[in-house]
DNA sequence: ATCCAAACCAAGCAAGCGCTTGGTAGTGAA
DNA sequence: TTCACTACCAAGCGCTTGCTTGGTTTGGAT
């Protein structure tokens, strides 16, 4: 198996990287995405998700080698599109808290696939293989990257105190369990939920 | 089937509701807690289950009437070793900080299975049917109350400036998010996490 | 009109799954 | 000694799973 690689901005700004969604493969990753989302990889079947795209399961193994192809291939769109999202809203950022609330809006964006980027399906990492992972973990730590620039100015600018693996950590997970009580049409909204999360972990200089 | 109920500390005290360990149930529950851990309980088989406790398979269900409820009874034992560990600690407690950090502690604890509580099964919550869940519910909602009034007192005394249902959802993922780094051998620990989680989250008023 | 490759169908295989059945060994009370 | 009861075995049933195979359709280039 080719060595994997991170990909560049310019990749990702291309486009290339992501299966045009009008193509067959296109269709049975979408409705791949959704279904692992709804169901969990393990619960959803190869004929869920041949029957949701309109052809019959064998005929999903013209498109990949097998099923767990399609999750790794997911996962790696996932990642692509939020980074390349990412990327044109940092550059609209012209401060350090700009930029890191930047980060925290886009991730909560993803997590709760406001742009079809369902983060969520991340959490299915147990279920690919060693190789697979390694494929996926070059595109998280390009995103991760990303992060742990911004957070380590945070710091060395007084904004927190806490250290920046953990403070990554913290703020990963109050993000990833708003998806157990957020609600689109509840009493907050996703740009509440960010000012809150910001709030919580940074003490501005103004 | 009977409406569950939640447990009354004098129930938890007393032990009557876990599972002897000594016993052939307690022995399948350990294993099979063991192996939901490990590999999830989509990907645990009965068969699994049974080599560990070293039974055959078919010998399960004279114990449990199928494998889910297998995963609610480790679950519910989950919760209710954890709140009995919960209100001896907290007994101690003669602050509300250092109420707080009792519960942050233990929930760290538990999410690491330092007593063998092991929080992270609960993340299986999808794979049980809807009276199972209700059935765990009752036991989550027992252990989140000692969590929300400690939180609203908290706010109340001015030592955060966030929303109490948030708050707790920004704690519990912080804490669950440890898992995905946290090693025994490493450089923090539980220890340092939770004084970390505190610091983050709380103003002292000292 | 011919060709070709991509996309898909129809049928089904082998393996693994949760669970059932009918019977047996061991234990303690009457 | 008898009886009932719990714990377990031995065998396998019925179903679902991911995936394979060989053949057919389709659309675009020549």
């Amino acid at each position: 198996m080719a060595q994997p690689t991170a990909p560049t901005p310019e990749q990702l700004i291309s486009g290339e990287l992501i299966t045009n969604p009008e193509s067959a493969k296109g269709r049975l990753l979408k409705e791949a995405r959704q279904l692992f989302r709804q169901k969990g990889f393990e619960k959803t079947t190869v004929r869920d998700i041949a029957s949701a795209t309109g052809i019959l399961s064998g005929s999903i193994f013209h498109h990949f080698s097998n099923k767990e192809e399609i999750l790794r291939c997911v996962m790696v769109e996932t990642i692509c599109t939020t980074l390349m999202h990412l990327y044109q809203e940092l550059d609209q950022a012209t401060s350090l808290e700009e930029e890191i609330k930047t980060l925290i809006r886009c991730e909560l964006d993803a997590i709760h696939s406001r742009h079809g980027h369902d983060f969520m399906i991340l959490g299915e990492w147990r279920s690919i293989n060693a190789d697979n992972q390694a494929i996926v973990l070059q595109y998280r730590e390009a995103y991760e990257k990303l992060w742990h620039k911004r957070l380590k100015q945070a710091i060395s600018e007084g904004m927190t105190r806490v250290e920046v693996v953990i403070l990554r950590s913290f703020i990963r997970g109050a993000l990833v369990d708003t998806m157990n009580w957020y609600q689109a049409d509840g009493k907050y909204s996703l740009e509440d939920i960010s000012d809150q999360v910001y709030s919580a972990f940074f003490i501005s200089h103004k």
